[in-house]
DNA sequence: TCCTTGTTCAACTAATTGGTTGAACAAGGA
DNA sequence: TCCTTGTTCAACCAATTAGTTGAACAAGGA
């Protein structure tokens, strides 16, 4: 499971370290030496955590002599933010429309005029 | 490690069954029971879903008898989307004048043909 | 040619995670 | 009161993952 490219986008990003090499990256191409000099960790651990990446799509690798220069896709952020506001739009509506119901009742109460329409769910 | 909230946001996100759970709440609020139904795993690994999407903040859940609504916090997508397109623009203007730079090379020199993009700046 | 640099592969370990089942608990309804 | 419903807790298992070290490989430079 979690073959899908949404899911390897969002696991991708949920690594910290790996969020800060994106940081890094959209800032100006690097190599994995360069990403991995202000970690800790081993450089085979940063080789790791770019695979990830690049299985996910947001980086590509291309080759320069024995260096493989990391390249930040812009492009596939799309993915995530048509997901993200497609469900907090779908949400921020269904409380729209509950705020109009709770200002209608706020409204009809005081003075009783109009009747009400019909149930809002 | 993974501590931070956005952390947990992306790691919560990167299921399946959990993003299709916040589609269902983007609808509208449900029971972990009501949640269940569509899928073939225990009530008990639902909860755990929940309580995943929970601890991101993602969801919330209040009282009501014996059951527990889950509501979509919507707001905390913004955390996201802010992160999400911080990075996006800057790589994004980092072509942008990239491609400006191209252009002018292109200009000076009408005969060289187009060279490979190694790293900017 | 041999040496150095940059990167990845392979094997292993420890921690995390998504799933299971069984038990507990909390709130109505008979 | 006892029973049912809805949810969570606890313990466990299998798979995944982030890290390690050691070896291999690919491309220049001496």
């Amino acid at each position: 499971m979690a073959g899908d490219q949404l899911s390897r986008i969002f696991a991708a990003l949920a690594d910290p370290t790996r969020r800060d090499m994106v940081a890094r990256l959209a800032a100006g191409d690097a190599t994995v030496g360069e990403l991995a000099d202000p970690y800790e960790v081993s450089v085979q651990a940063v080789s790791k955590h770019i695979k990830v990446l690049s299985d996910a799509g947001l980086v590509s690798q291309h080759k320069d002599a024995q260096r493989r220069p990391c390249h930040l896709e812009a492009e596939v952020f799309d993915l995530m933010t048509k997901w993200i506001e497609r469900y907090r739009q779908q949400a921020e509506e269904r409380y729209a429309r509950l705020d109009a119901v709770l200002a209608e009742m706020r409204d009809e109460r005081p003075t009783d005029h109009h009747r009400e329409h019909g149930a809002a769910s």
